[in-house]
DNA sequence: CCTATCCGTAAGTATACGCTTACCGTTCGT
DNA sequence: ACGAACGGTAAGCGTATACTTACGGATAGG
């Protein structure tokens, strides 16, 4: 998260807007398609998707009446490379703990990790 | 975003509690050297680590009256083995639809990457 | 031209959320 | 025992946000 005041991880922050983008990883999809699989109305969809096109993560054509969305490969990749290099990060600093750790005392709480699924 | 409704990336939507795991990613540290590091409140960075425990992105040890944070590795490690999961169902789907649109008329916008930094 | 379909946007609303100050329990040093 | 430091939590507040309905422009078919 390093540039962590960006509109892509905000925009993601919001479950409804990661569920057009489940859909629309599995194919392009009209706004209406859309509104079809999801709980809410086709104007929520509409809102979400113009904060997803802000945010570089998904982009549009227009057929006829119909805008057909689909996921921004460039997008989706910029996040990917962010959480690595963030990831990539957190590695060193664990390193970094882990050494300090072996010489002193720690109390530790919730050590566990808590699984995301 | 398979699991879409996941904690943890409903958690990384905010902007201060990426910049709190922004600075954990370089070394744990405790609630008030946080707080001097961000521009809101203790009792805020205190609420936001709640979150960011509770969602299994960050741990805590005690040091006397201290409360030291770090990143839980798991937990990033889920977001991220969750992203490549979503890339490369994205990827597919992307081939899919250039295959479909190489033998059709189209009328695109926003083609370009909307870059995120 | 008329009608139907599609969808962006405006406007309104409820509420979740991120912030604050205040309070109080815990720990530690004197 | 007392005071200082630390930090969780309660309570309050303002506002952003995610939702809705309504409206109207664009497209396409008859």
């Amino acid at each position: 998260m390093e540039a962590y005041e960006s509109e892509a991880w905000d925009a993601i922050g919001d479950p409804t807007r990661r569920a057009i983008m489940t859909c629309l990883a599995g194919q392009e999809l009209a706004v209406g398609e859309l509104a079809d699989e999801l709980p809410v109305s086709r104007p929520a969809v509409s809102q979400h998707l113009k904060v997803l096109k802000n945010a570089g993560l998904v982009a549009e054509r227009t057929a006829g009446t119909r805008r057909i969305y689909r996921l921004n490969p460039a997008g989706v990749a910029a996040l990917r490379e962010q959480l690595e290099t963030f990831w990539n990060r957190a590695l060193t600093g664990y390193r970094k703990v882990a050494e300090d750790r072996n010489s002193r005392t720690r109390n530790t709480t919730d050590e566990q990790p808590k699984e995301e699924e």
